[in-house]
DNA sequence: TCCGCGATTTGATGTAGCTCAAGCTTAGAG
DNA sequence: CTCTAAGCTTGAGCTACATCAAATCGCGGA
């Protein structure tokens, strides 16, 4: 069906489009870089299938996540003509490539682009909202509810991400998002299956929490 | 030159255009409400001059402060039916106002609000790492680095944001945001003319504060 | 099965920024 | 010019989260 050119693996994979253009899909293994914050900015890139996160670091190596992905999300943006962000699989994934001439010349990938951005647009706002103004517990618990459908199974969400991962994501540390996993847990909220397998027990406070969004 | 239409002052303009769809452009005085969390999302907004600020509030009456837009910036998005942030003026601003429909069908548009799209999505994750990861002085340096270049009057940034604003924009306090301001001064990186007037004197300094971005 | 290492949890202590509480500054009205 | 009120600054103490430091868990390989 789809059409599968590449498989990358690894860290090793850094603006895997720039030197062949007419690559269509690229696959990648878990954990791989797929660009890096700096690089020159040659094309817009699109989640197929999995999940990517991306990263901004400082010069001293705090590092921030900034954006969680999954199908059909955007990245690969430039504010000016290098890439802003990095970015990196959090589980196998398909990546799809466009120039970014065809924005132009594609009105029907623009519109889809648009439709797209939007919604990225939104989740960050939603996301500057918990990085300001929430608590520890908020935060965790806004995650956990913000979980892409692809990362529930059953009634169990699995978590792609290790505690620092997340915790670099909701503005914490790893130890304050395991004490956040806890302090859910002893609350009744959630029950741990494993480090990375959660199950909500009770929406609703989780919800509230997470401030009725 | 512009086609101004309609004027309208204080906090009575909601969703303005919703029942008079013909309207182009419309004016607002400072600190007028644009359009409200909530409301039933009908069109999408740009700005033509004066600068907008994007709200948003949690229940107990948290807010942040997620975007600042200047002329060409977009605004009145959402990811379900409504908006997903409230927008109040700073300044005395001028408003343009598109039909959601017409980004399907008109591509000249399509192609300018996706770049906007990006620009606005890249300014969001160097926020997302100020709010997640930097301190409360590294905020306020990379706040007055930032200022639009419209706020920049001679060699002077003139800040059309009270103390609160700003800190509701940098996830901070009020009494933070002032005590930074004092110690950016002690330092000797910005001299303060006024409360709402700022001269950068050791750009160099404030740059590596901000993290260089 | 046992071992080893990376990830996680938990505990003890430190601190940046929040909260509460005065004063101070400034612009606008009378 | 004086008065007032809104916004700003500064101080003192508190707290949520960070930091530093051990355990403990759990999975892949021998």
């Amino acid at each position: 069906m789809r059409q599968i050119i590449e498989e990358r693996t690894g860290s090793h994979s850094r603006h895997p489009a720039s030197s062949e253009p007419h690559i269509a899909h690229m696959r990648f293994t878990a954990h791989a870089t797929v660009l890096h914050e700096g690089d020159p900015a040659r094309r817009i890139m699109e989640v197929v299938e999995g999940a990517v996160m991306l990263t901004k670091l400082l010069p001293d190596g705090r590092r921030q996540v900034v954006e969680l992905l999954g199908p059909g999300d955007v990245f690969g943006l430039a504010a000016c003509d290098v890439y802003a962000c990095s970015a990196e699989t959090l589980t196998a994934a398909i990546i799809t490539t466009h120039e970014r001439g065809a924005l132009d010349r594609d009105p029907t990938l623009a519109a889809r682009l648009l439709r797209r951005f939007e919604a990225q647009l939104c989740a960050m706002h939603s996301h500057a909202l918990v990085l300001g103004r929430m608590s520890a517990l908020e935060r965790v618990a806004f995650f956990l509810l913000r979980l892409t459908p692809e990362s529930v199974v059953g009634s169990t969400l699995h978590l792609s991400m290790t505690r620092q991962e997340i915790a670099d994501f909701l503005g914490l540390t790893l130890e304050t998002v395991s004490r956040a996993f806890s302090e859910l847990k002893r609350r009744g909220l959630v029950a741990l299956l494993r480090a990375d397998e959660v199950k909500i027990h009770d929406h609703g406070s989780m919800r509230r929490l997470a401030g009725a969004a």
